[in-house]
DNA sequence: GTACCATCTAAGCACTGTCAAGTTTCACCG
DNA sequence: CGGTGAAACTTGACAGTGCTTAGATGGTAC
């Protein structure tokens, strides 16, 4: 089954490879070549399921992004389900993409990172890929927020702006030594989200 | 004086073809044979006025920043000349922040990209390097919107975390398309900053 | 004038992404 | 069962990269 040929499922074994590979050692370290050695295929097997090294890595981008997305769902169901205001759900969901950026720094700086193609490249009119659950919960809780609909489109993008800027500074920005720091990295999330939160209905 | 040998300068003009790569093909383009091939000298005579490549875009991104830096003391000193309250200055400045990023996108996130070294790599315990004029420029104006001293700090962190992220989100996200209309994201910019603008004492 | 030293060159290694052509294996159809 | 076509994989090669080691060059200070 796993007889050399017919591997089996290779796309997914250098993805998942990659995905150990960019973990560990960042996207510099990525090379087909490797990936394919990881494998136990020879150097070119690889372009049998990618057209090139940019679409492996593009589908890589997708998948970090699917698990930010996730994260922030799951964050946001967690809040809803503990009965949180429109208000700290919004706040939740703000820590959660702050705190995987944190945790997941290669994997969110993929995620945003288009230098080989970007998750964003096939994106509808309404400016978001379909299948990204976690920020269609974004508009909507901010739907609750904010009553005034010719505010909603900039408060939303001013939410997701705050938080996805925070998380910049920390990965790669001149915040980078607090990142170490879960704990006060979590209460400056706090702190800042609550300053900059848009001034709708009290919680 | 430019003759093969002793080249002149040759540190200054590989960072000046580097930044031109840069800007018209994206730090992917760069390499160093190139660079050295642009500058009429062999492929490894970077090899003397820089560690290797990761030394000489390290020196880049630091040339980036430092850009991003002065048009931030330049509109922030064009607002205060014009006679702006405190709160419209910030606001100023975040713009500036923004458009810097979607005019020079390449150097933008240069700036911020530490995959082979980053500016805040030496980093004074404040968090900032010393020669970051507009960056100073911002904490001070923050100083004056937020009275609260326990405050100022997060509100600072905010409101560059919004102009940053508003900015990766238009280079590199999901707001890309905006980007190219300058009319439409002056206007964008404006309305977040407004939203997320921090209540100090009104304008 | 000569010794020094920063600057540059030349040759070479190990590695990369990618292409072209050949080989193996599986699934299907008679 | 035997053959056939296509998908998955291999071999070999090319151009390009970063970087190291060793040598050539030329301005400058003694």
């Amino acid at each position: 089954m796993a007889d050399a040929y017919h591997h089996g499922d290779l796309r997914r074994t250098l993805l998942d490879e990659a995905a150990h590979v960019l973990d560990v050692q960042g996207v510099g370290a990525l090379s087909l070549r490797d990936l394919a050695r990881r494998a136990g295929v020879s150097a070119t097997a690889p372009y049998h399921h990618f057209k090139g090294k940019a679409d492996l890595v593009t589908a890589l981008a997708d998948d970090a992004l699917a698990d930010l997305d996730a994260a922030l769902a799951r964050a946001d169901a967690e809040a809803a389900a503990a009965g949180a205001t429109p208000g700290k759900r919004l706040c939740a969901i703000g820590v959660a993409y702050v705190l995987f950026a944190v945790d997941h720094p290669e994997r969110f700086r993929l995620a945003f990172r288009p230098e080989m193609g970007s998750p964003f490249d096939d994106m509808a009119d309404e400016g978001l890929p379909e299948d990204l659950v976690g920020f269609r919960q974004l508009v909507r809780v901010v739907r609750e927020v904010e009553p005034d609909p010719d505010r909603q489109a900039p408060t939303a993008i001013g939410a997701w702006s705050t938080a996805h800027g925070l998380a910049a500074l920390l990965v790669d920005g001149p915040l980078r030594t607090l990142a170490a720091d879960r704990d006060r990295v979590q209460a400056l999330v706090g702190a800042v989200l609550v300053a900059e939160a848009p001034r709708g209905p009290a919680p």
